[in-house]
Parts: C-alpha cells; structure tokens; sequence
DNA sequence: ATCAGCCATGTCAGTAACTGTCATCACAGT
DNA sequence: ACTGTGATGACAGTTACTGACATGGCTGAT
C-alpha cells in the first residue's frame, strides 16, 4: 500500500481550480485546496511559489513552444510573421482546450492579483521571443518591438476569441488582429 | 499645536521610497515606514491599499493627463497619431523629473511584485486609451489594439531613457520607438 | 533479505501583510 | 460651552508564506 498517492500537484491544481470555480479566488484559502487534494498546506508551498502560480501551470511549455517555433521559422520569414506564426500555433493547441481554457481565464479576469500574474507572465514571453528574434539577427530595438506587438496581437485576440459571443477559431483570430495591427500602424 | 502634523501621505510616501532606496522593497516592512513618517501601520493602509501602491501615487493623474490629450488631439490626426502624440507630452513631463523617474524605476525593476503592479496599470492605461479613441469615432479592435501599441511604443521607449548609457530625451525616444514599430508591422 | 539513505510529506512555530472595530481627541461650526 | 466630524491610534484576528526538523515508505547496494 502506498503512502502517498502519485500526482500530487495535479490533484492540488485540480482541487483548485474547482474551488475558485466554486466561491472565487479570494475565498478560498490555500489549507483549504490542500484539504481537499489530501494533503497540507506546507505540500501546496512545495509545489507552487505561491497561491496564483496553481493557475499558470502551463505557462512555461507554452512558452518554450513559442520560443522554439520561432527559433525554426524559415530564414525568409520577417520578424513579424516568424513570431505570429508561433502564436498562430500554439492558439492552435489552445482551441483544442478551449473549454478548460475559458474557465481558467473567467477566474483570472474575476480578480486583480490574478490579472497582475497574467500580465507578467505575457510580459515575460514577449521578452523570450525578443530574444529569440535576437537570435536570429534581428536587431535589439526591433526585436523588442515585435515581441511586444505580438504579445498585442495576442491579447486582444484571445479576449475576442474567450467573448462568449464569438465563435472563430482562436489562430483566425490572431491573424485577424494582426492585420488589423498593420492598418493601425500604417496610418500615414 | 496641531495634533497632527499634515501631509500624512505624502511623508509616508517619502518614507517608503527612502527605505526601499536602502534596503530594498521587500527588506522593509510596512510599520517601518509608518514610523518613520511618524505614523502607524493601520494610517499607512488608510492612505494606500497595500504596501505596493505607495510607489505608484502619480499614476492616476498621468492616466487623465493621456486621455485629456487624446479627447482633445485634432480630427485630422490618425488614431495612432493622437495616442502617440498624447504619450510625448507625459514623456515631457516624466523628462523634468527624471532624476526621481529613475530611482523609483529601479526600485521596481528590481522586485517582481512591483513590476506586476506596473505591468497592471500600464494595462488599465492601454484600456483608458482605447476608450479615448473609441469615443473619438474608432472602432472598438482597432482601438484596442492601438491602446496596446502605444503602451508597447512606451515600454520599449522609457526602457531606452532609464538606460544610463543613454542620454536622448524621452519625447524623442517615444517618437523613434514608432518608427520602428511601424517599420517592423509594414514588414509583409 | 537486510540495511542505508533518499525524498515526499507532515508538524510546528514564526513573520508580515492586511482588515475590522472601537476609542480618542483636535478642530469647526453652532 | 456643545456637538459632530474626521484623522488617527490601539488591538485583535486571518491568511499567505517560510524555515527547521521529524517521519517513514521506497530503492538500490551489499
């Protein structure tokens, strides 16, 4: 018989996501989210940084997907669309999950702390793909620049694509944004 | 005799800046401050709601300054235009106090929790910006994403003036920053 | 098969951010 | 003088998070 039982950190993500689903992020407590995986409080700090970064388990992979798409993106690509690309691809994986998706975001958007989390999380990915661009001879200003516009582009698409009353397809949506970007910056 | 000195806020925030300057954001507690501006900890929390925001007082006024300019930017000038020419005046504003702009910037730059918080208003200003233009006649996306571009425009801009090694002004860092923006979108 | 050590977990005590509640008292207006 | 108001203090309570140490299944070497 086992002492433990395996997974203990999907079981506490899993334990929190249904509890913040349930009575919201701010009134659920982290001995609470333990309790209900099986575990103490003292395991949840094990495994998270703190009480936000349960909902950001994915984050990290997402972004070494991106990183390594634009990394492989073929030398005639512009910098832009190397980036956009990527984005385009793993809004790809993220339509397959679109349910979970949804719910997760409908958390975050309920609460500042969680919005503030979000926001660092996007601003470091706009970071590695700069460097990622740097690495592919793209000059240090412009490869700021494009990280943060693409990470524009990504914002704005993902909030039309989570509306409820919109139904395309997440990487339509990216691409939709990013043409839109370019008429905006166009402007004479 | 006054029983209490005035100005209780603005001592707290003169405290707070000259502890974090010392010892760091999180090396200093909030009692700490409160005392040495001569207050306690529960006044402290009167005046900002938490330890974080009493590095961001001038934040709300900026915001109103950028939107005014936007409202009142001529008809003639482009979305992008008015929101960038609006971003040139507060970078005036921010070039006269550079001196203190940069010590507050490392005091953020160096702490996580601090850039979350920068991160989060310089989101709710993108948000403003794009209400600005909405009410200028613009459609909603576009207006969304050329909030988002000009808060990218500012970033990777204000990145380049708290940079010691350079010494250009920050209205004309803003200006070169779009520049580059725009060439890097018109790349097809 | 036994034993040593590892590693995930538990236990417990402590710090500091934040909140609610009520008391205090200078000051302004009557 | 009298009263209401507003800024502050005092104090107790909750919760996120951390450090230190104990526990006991499991694994691999002997």
């Amino acid at each position: 018989m086992v002492r433990w039982e395996s997974g203990s950190q999907g079981r506490l993500e899993q334990a929190a996501l249904a509890l913040f689903g349930e009575r919201g992020f701010e009134n659920t407590t982290v001995a609470e989210i333990a309790d209900r995986a099986g575990l103490t409080e003292r395991t949840f700090f094990r495994y998270f940084a703190d009480k936000r970064e349960v909902l950001f388990l994915g984050a990290s992979s997402l972004q070494e997907l991106l990183v390594a798409a634009v990394a492989s993106a073929p030398d005639s690509a512009s910098p832009i669309e190397a980036v956009v690309a990527a984005l385009e691809a793993a809004g790809a994986i993220l339509q397959e999950r679109r349910e979970g998706a949804r719910q997760r975001q409908s958390v975050i958007a309920a609460n500042t702390e969680l919005r503030e989390r979000e926001l660092i999380k996007l601003a470091t990915l706009a970071a590695a793909l700069a460097s990622a661009l740097r690495q592919r001879g793209v000059a240090g200003p412009a490869a700021s620049l494009t990280g943060e516009a693409a990470i524009a582009v990504f914002k704005v698409a993902f909030e039309r694509w989570v509306d409820e009353s919109n139904e395309q397809e997440l990487p339509r949506l990216i691409r939709d944004s990013l043409d839109e970007l370019k008429a905006v910056t166009a402007g004479r």
